[in-house]
DNA sequence: ACCTGAACACCGTTCAAGT
DNA sequence: ACCTGAACACCGTTCAAGT
């Protein structure tokens, strides 16, 4: 990627960049989930040909993997890297971008979750969890866990949000998906499965968003029962 | 699958099953992921030819959700749904009994994470949870947040246990896991990532299944911090 | 150095035909 | 009713060739 920048260039010029095909790659994550996003199907959309694509990138998981790691450098981190703000308003904000941002790309969902997490925004993004748990009193050891915690919630909350929709595609709006879910629960289930088709209920009279801030902060709490020195900051 | 077990036979006999089918994809997944599991493969494997799987299934979606319901039901429910039981031990076994299953499976984990969770062993298992934090004294509203996020954290520390693992097979075992992990990190990103480093040699010191469990049980001591007469049971 | 056409070894799925 | 051979429309990736 890099090497051929500095040296003096000979042959052909490079016809795109490696971002021109992440744009098409996300283009058709974004309209069909990843088993859209083709080499092939890639190229076509920018105009080369197929094998032109491994000038680029070595292979397919490259793509994917740069992409991954474009999206998570696009989440918003004002809130959370000011520390002037409240800690527990700061995770709040990041957890809130992060599932936005997923949120818009539900089609790269399924490579977020089974990718490494090991690009450097990956990692700049858990360094500054630990950052923030350590600023707000947490020592190295609970704030290593309570990171993990944290992360594990976030993506799984992602993933089950994403796993309901039928197909990739674009996820319908959040009043549509909740009167989806107890829809399907309420048809025909609620004998075999009357606390479900009750939680789906309840739940419907809450928008998602609020239940997924409901879970965060019950986390909080539980993480703060450890240390019970740190500052609350609610 | 039903409509011909009750009616006269004609024709040929069938010559499997659809768990043979199943065990054959199972193990192909066992072995390289999803992407190793082809229709045509497991076909090859059941020795027929790749049109016959059709028969058993309508195509390979039912085969992979068939399988991830096979999963489910082979978790162990023995603790969990034993009412004479604390309720922290019964959540407790569940998550542990879970973890061990996809543990065993961590090529299936990519179809379990993504996949809908509306077949019965899903729901009923949906069903458990929310009737054991019903018995813990949660209102009902609070039952259904609970569980969710319960089911997400359990999902999403999977997810990023498997995540880490280079490519399918078989995960290796703990220690190694855990070694690998503190290598990638403190090989060269100590001075990028300084409190990742840190993170990764302090968790280091624990072994994985003690981080699930704490984190585990600090997300249930924020369930319990909304209903305060919630009696503990620890 | 980059791009191309052609090829290789695969896919999932369908269809007409056999028993 | 179940299974088969053959085919269709795809894949990701490689290789030799052009500029």
């Amino acid at each position: 990627m890099l090497e051929s920048t500095g040296r003096g260039r000979r042959g052909r010029r490079r016809i795109l960049s490696e971002d021109e095909i992440l744009d098409a790659a996300l283009t058709l994550v974004d309209e069909g989930g990843p088993s859209a996003a083709s080499v092939r199907g890639i190229a076509a959309r920018v105009g080369v040909a197929p094998n032109a694509v491994y000038t680029y990138f070595p292979d397919k998981a490259a793509v994917f993997s740069a992409l991954v790691e474009r999206l998570l450098g696009d989440v918003n981190h004002d809130v959370f890297a000011d520390r002037t703000q409240p800690w527990r308003r700061r995770v709040e904000s990041l957890a809130l971008e992060l599932r936005q941002q997923l949120a818009a790309h539900p089609g790269a969902v399924p490579l977020l979750i089974s990718s490494p997490m090991n690009g450097p925004h990956a990692l700049a993004l858990n360094e500054r969890v630990l950052e923030l748990l350590t600023d707000a009193g947490l020592d190295s050891a609970d704030a290593a866990r309570a990171s993990y915690l944290l992360i594990a919630y976030v993506f799984g909350s992602i993933a089950l949000e994403i796993a309901g929709v039928d197909k990739p595609g674009s996820l319908p709006p959040e009043t549509e998906r909740i009167a989806g879910r107890h829809r399907a629960l309420s048809t025909a289930l609620a004998d075999r499965y009357p606390l479900s088709a009750a939680a789906a209920a309840t739940v419907a009279g809450y928008i998602s968003t609020e239940q997924y801030l409901w879970g965060l902060h019950r986390l909080l709490d539980g993480i703060i029962t450890t240390s019970p020195h740190v500052p609350d900051s609610r």
